[in-house]
RNA sequence: GCGUUGGUAGUGUAAUGGUUAGCAUACGAGCCUUCCAAGCUUGUGAUCCGGGUUCAAAUCCCGGCCAGCGCACCA
């Protein structure tokens, strides 16, 4: 089987990816899909070193609703940025984007634009043979009404939701610039045709830092120079290779025109690696000036190398300007400005579901004779599992004590299923850093063995020591060797 | 959305119009063994959904849903 079949296998097996949902209804909506126990755990890990990542430099986490009144979206740009107006061949009915056969628009009606491509008589790039008639608007925004009838939408993005808080952020962090804050919550877009798993789907968790700045904190960013040293492997659009960067170079040698902007891509990368990625499968990539949102200035991606699709975005990194605080402004009529200027905002963009699976194909690694999932210590979803040697002369009995202590911490298993070897491989399967196992002399000596997953070694500790040990461990403050 | 291939226990598969829907693995119970997927006994569990053809459908036909791939869309 190859890495990419058995990834999707064990998310399935074992717990980690179900779906799509609801499954047992005729197989599921396309692009919803739930996670099992074991995924949410890792989930939740992924999530937590994101939220602690951004805490530590100095970004604070807010809350904002799902659902935003039309309004908000027509002054966010997402109303009119995120409608595609469509049109099919007669001929070979594929579907073609219309500002994409007439490149001259600017006037976006459904009806003159279903006019002028009859009247042009433009004929479908695909076959060569058919034309187009009737054009569509589809907008990726799933609506919905609140009360008895006005027009609302689940947000696309978390981001928007954030900026709106501006005035009390502003006061909140007692009118200091800059400042940051940090969103963690679900986004909805209505993709068409939703692919590639949970890569790209309808509802997904996004977890997004924004740094409010002025002009003056551009090129004057403290943090900036205290990470001078540390090395982004970044790849400039129109290249084809990743030159790996000093951070304190990235002005300079014209990769980007922002410290503060440089230092955020460092953020982004710093918490990838937090999450044990391998560092020869990340690459920073610059977005193609001409393709980017409607919103963005510059943009980078952080990409992850998958053996199923090839380079995948886990990030985003947008420089969005003053566009939407300007935007904001304007349309409620409210003040967003800072001695006169309006901030810029600079952006970091995480998918939570594609960042966690990628973590689970490039953690698996494929042995002769076993398949596990090699995790940083402190990402398994399951931190430690207890087994009796056998069942009998009370082995298990303390090993069933043991484990309810333990639980109470960690999340915890207790397995006395079948051969000891297969309980191990049990664990090894899902990543399991750590399985403690009583024997013989744990009876007469209290004290168990420890097994760490990827060398399989085992060694003897006091069972009164277990739970600060398996904190240390998991905390990264110890390793296996020193004990 | 269009085209194309496909959908059988949790997973991987067998069965081409008539089988009690077979096998492996997984999981549960028990025995034995005990430090790296051993063995034995036993159990659990499936034809995606809806219609049609037929005496008879997992199998043929139609529609839907879902998945993979190509195009298109999307970040």
């Amino acid at each position: 089987m190859k890495v990419e079949d058995k990834v999707l296998d064990l998310a399935k097996r074992r717990g980690f990816v179900w779906g799509p949902s609801p499954n047992i209804y005729e197989g599921g909506l396309k692009g919803f899909y739930d996670w099992g126990p074991l995924g949410k755990l890792l989930k939740n890990k992924v999530e937590n070193i994101l939220r602690k990542g951004f805490s530590g430099f100095s970004f604070w986490e807010v809350e904002c609703p799902t659902i935003m009144p039309k309004k908000v979206w027509e002054a966010s740009g997402h109303m009119d940025g995120l409608i595609d107006y469509v049109t099919y061949c007669t001929k070979c009915k594929s579907a073609h984007r219309v500002d994409h056969l007439m490149d001259d628009i600017e006037d976006f009606n459904q009806k003159k634009l279903g006019e002028l491509l009859r009247e042009r008589k433009i004929i479908c790039p695909s076959c060569k043979k058919g034309g187009f008639e009737v054009v569509e608007k589809r907008n990726l925004m799933m609506k919905t009404k609140i009360g008895l009838d006005q027009e609302a939408f689940l947000r696309p993005e978390t981001a928007t939701t954030t900026y709106l808080l501006f005035p009390e952020l502003y006061r909140f962090f007692r009118t200091k610039m800059p400042f940051g804050v940090f969103q963690s919550g679900k986004a909805y877009r209505n993709e068409i045709s939703p692919r590639q798993g949970v890569f790209r789907t309808r509802e997904f968790t996004q977890i997004e830092a924004q740094l409010f700045l002025l002009k003056e904190n551009f090129n004057d960013y403290e943090k900036f120079n205290d990470y001078a040293d540390e090395e982004l492997p970044l790849m400039k659009y129109g290249f084809k290779k990743i030159e790996h960067i000093r951070l304190g170079d990235s002005i300079k040698k014209k990769f980007m025109k922002k410290e503060a902007y440089a230092f955020m891509n460092f953020v982004a990368y710093k918490l990838i690696k937090d999450m044990g990625f391998d560092s020869n499968k990340i690459r920073i990539r610059q977005h193609n000036p001409a393709e980017l949102a409607f919103y963005a200035d510059d943009a980078w991606d952080i990409e992850i190398n998958t053996e199923r699709h090839g380079w995948m975005e886990l990030c985003g990194i947008h420089d969005r300007k003053d566009y939407d605080l300007k935007r904001h402004a304007e349309f409620s009529k409210t003040k967003m400005e800072v001695q006169g200027e309006t901030p810029t905002i600079l952006e970091i963009a995480f998918g939570l579901e594609r960042t966690a699976y990628a973590l689970l194909e490039n953690s698996l690694v494929d042995d002769k004779d076993r398949d596990w999932l090699n995790f940083k210590q402190g990402i398994a979803p399951i931190d430690i599992a207890v087994f009796p040697l056998m069942k009998k002369e009370g082995m298990d009995d303390l090993a069933k004590e043991l484990f309810s202590n333990l639980d109470k911490d960690f999340a915890c298993v207790y397995d006395d299923s079948g051969s000891i070897g297969r309980r191990y491989r049990r664990m090894d399967e899902v990543g399991t850093s750590f399985c403690i196992t009583v024997d013989h002399d744990s009876l007469k000596e209290n004290d168990v063995t420890i097994r760490e997953v990827s060398s399989m070694k085992q060694t003897r500790i006091k069972i009164s020591e277990v739970t600060k040990i398996v904190k240390d461990l998991i905390s990264g403050k110890i390793s296996f060797e020193d004990l």
